[in-house]
DNA sequence: GTCTATATTAAGATAGAC
DNA sequence: GTCTATCTTAATATAGAC
């Protein structure tokens, strides 16, 4: 078993229970290894792995949802993990989470910039699809209602280009 | 000391850490109690902790948020704890956050209906307000900036009201 | 690369004195 | 009502065989 095998198994975990509610039992469970195998894989343990998820997660962000909106301009030099510290715990998230908003933020941003619009109202615009994207996601999961986030998603296109 | 004393506390360590980042010796050292003193008040334990924090936010949304909407007008019957299951866990969260979403829904579609929007649309705007609350708070502390947050607060009332 | 076995520490929880 | 002391279990982590 590869370490790349893991990757999507541990942003599973961490993203559905959170770091401290993540064991090594789980992970061992939930991937088929022992947990000394697990260090095999992560020397460093569970924050390693936690590492290794948000590593993973960045990357698929950066070919799924950035290299989309800039389909074949910014060479997206900044999509390397360059703002990683040794060895990552629970609060080093927050640095990536800011980063990974405010390019996601700039990229929404200089689309709707060539679709005609304001600088400004791009920026406001832009922040306002986070806000509808996020917001949505709370109230589909808090109300098991799918189809919310389904219809606020569909009806983001023409919210943001309209007046 | 008493009980009413330890709820804020609580409320406040739970939402910061969630359930199973919030270990008795970081309540012990907030509340300044020892751990016995804290199975004095909550024989059942963390659990029960997680219980009497939810119930005492329970009754702040009560009394700060939907008694505003609702002045005088419903007696709140359905605001006692009528859904509460024994000792919770924090999956037995869902529900109780499920029925406070429903009923802030409710609320806000009930004054937006009052305003002279159709059903449909209160409800469809009042939803609205909710993603747009949930979603600011997100980007307001993922960018660490809480400005964000106050726009969009003080922008929601147009908003929702508007064409 | 994976295992069994074990060490080490911290967590949740109780007993009983004051 | 709060404490000290202790119990029990689970969590993280390591050693060493295969």
């Amino acid at each position: 078993m590869d370490r790349t095998d893991l990757l999507p198994i541990l942003f599973n975990l961490f993203r559905e229970y959170g770091y401290e509610g993540v064991s090594l039992s789980k992970i061992s469970q939930a991937t088929g290894l022992g947990k000394a195998s697990l260090y095999h894989h992560f020397p460093n343990g569970k924050a390693e792995m936690l590492q290794a998820a948000l590593a993973y997660s960045q990357q698929w962000f950066e070919e799924n949802v950035l290299h989309v909106l800039y389909p074949n301009r910014s060479p997206l030099e900044s999509g390397t993990i360059s703002h990683q510290t040794s060895v990552q715990t629970p609060q080093g998230c927050q640095e990536q989470v800011k980063l990974r908003m405010q390019r996601l933020i700039v990229a929404i941003a200089t689309v709707l910039t060539e679709q005609g619009l304001s600088a400004n109202l791009a920026q406001q615009r832009a922040e306002e699809a986070l806000i509808m994207i996020q917001g949505s996601l709370i109230l589909a999961r808090g109300l098991n209602k799918p189809a919310l986030f389904q219809r606020i998603l569909s009806n983001l296109p023409d919210t943001l280009c309209k007046p």
